[in-house]
DNA sequence: ATGAAAGCGCTAACAG
DNA sequence: CTGTTAGCGCTTTCAT
């Protein structure tokens, strides 16, 4: 359907019934593909004259070369895949955003595979965009030696992001939450408020792991006559909720609440505005994340803020790296994001930064 | 690099150095590639001995078909295309996650181009899909009629979302904008508010212009006696305060404002509050999109919600059913997705609605 | 039911 | 500097 005959090259004809190759680009230009070839991938090795006509002849025919031919040949796609997570909203447009604007600066194109939950469904895939990608940016709880082992195709370059692997052959970038809570928690401590709390993320999580772990640090540190104080959360703001009544009927208030995400210090906000308690004069709260929420809720939610899209900015550059064969050079193959501390009104120290429009207008 | 003799045959090789093709599982399976390539993609005339033979020879081999090699003579990638301008966060996640899992289900992948501001941004995204891509899904403020014939490859199936271009070829899904802020403001009145006035969005925008015709509407119809009352906005929170404080300026108040986005409202809110005015006691107010943040300003923001990720959904239903060649059968070219009301404490009706757990948690 | 062979559009030797 | 030619890995007639 739609045919129409291959014959119709009158002078100039712009009505291309079908797609040009090289070999329509070839006569029209009175070359051989070879020159045509070479011309498009500035081998040099031709005259200016021929470089001339095969550039008209490429505008006259609208030619555009078979991407499909070419990865035959080459091996190489000129496409990287992103294998990412069920992800709250601004990480995952940040993240994307990040990782795409690289890429298009380097000539990549980014496919993208989203929302995946379990083990298997990450592992596809993995293995359905084996052939189609010259490298990929894994984000997955579900990510292991193992998973690696099995699903990656060997000598595809990946790297991981926000992952505990250490392997030589797949390095990571990861936020640097460590460092993030012990440095709010610091800042916690040095306002003056003489307890800080931490409301956990879940058991499992890696970047729950990590935080608690620099609560700890900063505790143990700054404060190590105070007892630790953590209770249980799942990073949602109703078990924030729940932590926060939790921490309301201990027995003796902590000073300052440091939630290990902003959801839960949300969450926690709405219990001691229940409760009657106010934030921060009876007690500091803090997130971690930096949410678009955090400002805007009352108090403004003091935080640890990372940049996300510079995160994939920076995966993009440690794979095309690895792409090119330089491999991970010098340094860990763990690399690490540093994060800011945030201040707003809810942990007692400013009372400014309420309101930033750093957010581009919606536009649906 | 990396080397290693190809022919380490051994066999039950699990190690094959190179990929292995069909040649390869044609010679393990002592058949034709033919009759791989017949087992393969299912296309019957074949033994079940032969097919079984090809099946336990790919397992042995890991062997996967080279998607390259299959686009090149098959003419089709498997892949959809989709160029996205830079979308706010949450509508950018939940359209690509919308899209992605649509594809998933059809076998199809998805090559992500964001955040493109300009014309000529647009532009080249959408060229240098060519050739990569089955069909593409666009939604982007600068293509028009004249766009699309310029730049979109003539054969390419192409659905347009958000779009006033009303072309057979490329049909187009939008957000129901006037049925949804026709409602909103109807419901505005029914619950009592005499008058209502509209924060309108940038001159030239779309969903801005739909937004107003559905205001218009709905006073038209329900409160012809009452004055329009339109002041101007630019869907970011900023001009959303400095409309706030010119309605405040007004010599009558108006009852009740509705503003054409959330992010505009909620800057509104703000100006209210700094003057001391209730809401909704004082006066009502009510946004459009339902944002996350809507949920979680005080009081919590009554608006008009789209189900983003169905309108991914949908379009991708829509572009495969292009793809098949069915063409947009039965219709209008032009679709329209439903918005709803959600009646939260701003508006003075209710009261409940405030906090609604509906996002997963955070990830990173 | 199966195999041999002809390309898909391109790059990369290799000759001239 | 330019052209000829051999495939890349696969699908698809066309014979058998």
């Amino acid at each position: 359907m739609r045919g129409g005959t291959p014959l119709c090259r009158a002078l100039g004809d712009d009505v291309s019934t079908k797609k040009a190759t090289i070999k329509d680009v070839a006569r029209e230009a009175k070359v051989s593909i070879a020159s045509v070839s070479r011309v498009l991938n500035g081998l040099g090795g031709v005259t200016a004259e021929t470089q001339d006509a095969v550039r008209k002849a490429v505008a006259r025919l609208h030619y555009v070369p078979d991407s499909a031919a070419r990865s035959l040949i080459t091996g190489r796609t000129h496409t990287i895949g992103a294998v990412l997570p069920d992800l709250y909203g601004e990480f995952f447009s940040e993240l994307i955003r990040g990782i795409d604007l690289a890429a298009r600066a380097r000539g990549l194109h980014l496919l993208v595979s989203s929302s995946h939950d379990g083990v298997e469904d990450a592992a596809a895939a993995v293995r359905t965009m084996r052939g189609r990608v010259d490298g990929m940016i894994i984000l997955s709880q579900f990510v292991d030696g193992d998973f690696l082992e099995q699903n990656m195709p060997a000598d595809l370059p990946a790297v991981l992001l926000d992952s505990p692997v250490d392997d030589p052959r797949y390095p990571s970038i990861n936020l640097d939450n460590v460092a993030g809570a012990q440095a709010m928690v610091k800042h916690l401590l040095d306002i003056g408020h003489a307890s800080v709390a931490f409301i956990n993320g879940p058991a499992g999580n890696f970047d729950a792991q990590e935080r608690e772990k620099g609560y700890r640090a900063a505790m143990r540190q700054f404060a190590p006559k105070v007892p630790l104080n953590i209770v249980a959360g799942e990073f949602t703001e109703e078990s924030g909720y729940r932590a926060g009544r939790e921490l309301l009927a201990q027995p003796v208030r902590p000073r300052a609440v440091f939630a290990a995400n902003d959801m839960m210090a949300v969450g926690c906000l709405y219990a001691f505005k229940e409760a009657g308690i106010r934030v921060p004069e009876d007690i500091a709260l803090a997130g971690f994340d930096d949410i678009l929420i955090a400002r805007y809720v009352t108090p403004s939610l003091s935080t640890v803020s990372v940049s996300i899209a510079d995160l994939g900015r920076r995966a993009l550059l440690l794979l095309t790296e690895l792409m090119e064969g330089k491999g991970p050079i010098g340094g860990p193959h763990t690399r690490t994001l540093p994060c800011d501390v945030v201040a707003r009104e809810s942990c007692g120290a400013k009372g400014t930064n309420n309101v930033a429009s750093k957010h581009p207008p919606a536009l649906v």
